[in-house]
DNA sequence: CTTGACAAACTAATATTATTAGTCTATAGT
DNA sequence: ACTATAGACTAATAATATTAGTTTGTCAAG
C-alpha cells in the first residue's frame, strides 16, 4: 500500500452514487466526489477511469441493485400480484435512486460484458413473472418491453417533475398497469 | 444594428438544437454553437441567457414542435385509430429530435408561464383524443398520464439503446398500446 | 533489520468550458 | 451630421477534467 488515504473503489462509487442521486447524474463532478472524500482530484484516477468510468460503475450498482429489488418484489408472488409487484418495485427504486437509475440507461459498449451480462439478468428476473401468462417468446419479448417502457417512463417523467396536476399517482401508475395487464390477457398475441 | 454578424435567437436555438439532437442534449456547449456560427463565445450572450437559457428555448422549441405532431397525427381520425396516431408522432418525435425532446422533459419552472402554458397545451391535445373514452375528469387524467408514459418511456428507452434484442421494436410499441387501449374499455373507471 | 518495489497519494501543467466586465464600432433614428 | 445603442469583440476569472511526473508510506523479501 502507500501513504493511503483508504480510498478503494467501492467507497469511490458510493459517494458518487449518494451524490448523483442528490444533485442528478449531470451534476456529478470528480470534484465533488474528491471532496466528499477529503481527497484532491486527480487521486480518483487511482481507482476509477475517470468520469466516463465512474459513470460505468455507477451503471453497474444500479442495474446490480434493480434487479435485486426487482427479484426480491417477486418472491411469493404470482400473476397479476407479481407483475405488479414488480413495476412498483421499479418505480420506488428510481424515484429512490434517481441518479444511478439514470446511469443505467445509458447503452453499454457492446464490448462491456459484464454490463451487458447484469441487463441480461434483469430482462430475465422480468421474464420469469411473464412466464405464466404463456405469451410465446416473441410475445414473452414485447411484454417485457411494454412493462419496461411503462415502469421507465412513468417512473422518470414522475422524478423529473412531469406530472404537474395535484391528482394521486400512485392511483394513476396502479391503473396504467391494470389496464396494461387486462389488455394482456385480451389482446393475446394479436399484431 | 452594430458590427452585427446577423446571428438572432432563432438561428441560435436552430443550431443549438442541430447539435443537441446529433451528439446530445448533455453535450451540447456554446462553444461549438459558437464555433457553428462563427462567432466568440461571449457573443452568444446578447441572445441568449447563458446555457440554462438556452436550454430553457430548447425545450419550448421541443415542446412546441412536439405539440403540433401530435395534433396534426390526430386530425381526421378518432377512436383507438387516433390514440395510436398520437403515440406514433410521440414516438417519432422522440426519435427524429432526441436533443431537443429531452430538454422538454426537464419540468420547467414555477415561474415559467410560457413554458406552463405549452404543457398545458399539449395535455390538451391529448386530452381531446382521450375524449370518446368518457373516462371522466380525473380517469381521464390518469389515462393522459399512462399514454404519455408509454410513448415517453418506449421512446427514450429506445433511443438510448435499451432494447438489445433483434425483435422488431414497431410490433413491440403497437402491442403495447393496444394491450393498453383493450385495458382502458376493460377496467373502466375501476381502482 | 534493511531495503527495494509499488500502490496511492500528491503537485504541476494543460485544455475546455462558462461566465462576467468592459470596449469598440457600425448603423438606425433623430 | 450626430448620437445612442445593439451587437460584436477582448480580457479576465473560475470550475472542471485529464495527464505527467513526483513523493512517500508500507509490505515483503532478503
Amino acid at each position: 500500500m502507500a501513504r493511503s488515504a483508504g480510498i478503494t473503489q467501492e467507497r469511490v462509487v458510493t459517494v458518487a452514487a449518494e451524490l448523483a442521486d442528490a444533485h442528478g447524474l449531470a451534476a456529478l463532478t470528480l470534484a465533488q466526489v474528491a471532496a466528499r472524500l477529503g481527497v484532491k482530484l486527480p487521486s480518483l484516477y487511482n481507482h476509477v477511469d475517470g468520469l466516463p468510468g465512474l459513470q460505468r460503475e455507477l451503471a453497474v450498482l444500479g442495474i446490480r441493485e434493480l434487479g435485486t429489488c426487482l427479484r426480491d418484489a417477486a418472491v411469493g408472488k404470482a400473476g397479476d400480484d407479481a407483475v405488479l409487484a414488480v413495476a412498483q418495485a421499479y418505480r420506488a427504486y428510481v424515484l429512490a435512486h434517481p441518479g444511478r437509475y439514470a446511469a443505467t440507461v445509458r447503452a453499454p459498449a457492446p464490448d462491456d460484458a459484464e454490463l451487458q451480462a447484469l441487463s441480461a439478468w434483469v430482462v430475465g428476473v422480468v421474464v420469469t413473472v411473464l412466464a405464466p401468462y404463456e405469451l410465446g417468446e416473441a410475445g414473452t419479448i414485447h411484454a417485457v418491453r411494454g412493462l419496461r417502457s411503462i415502469a421507465h417512463g412513468f417512473a422518470t417523467l414522475e422524478q423529473a417533475g412531469g406530472f404537474g396536476l395535484a391528482l394521486d399517482r400512485d392511483t394513476s401508475f396502479l391503473r396504467l398497469l391494470r389496464a396494461f395487464l387486462a389488455g394482456l390477457r385480451a389482446t393475446g398475441s394479436a399484431p
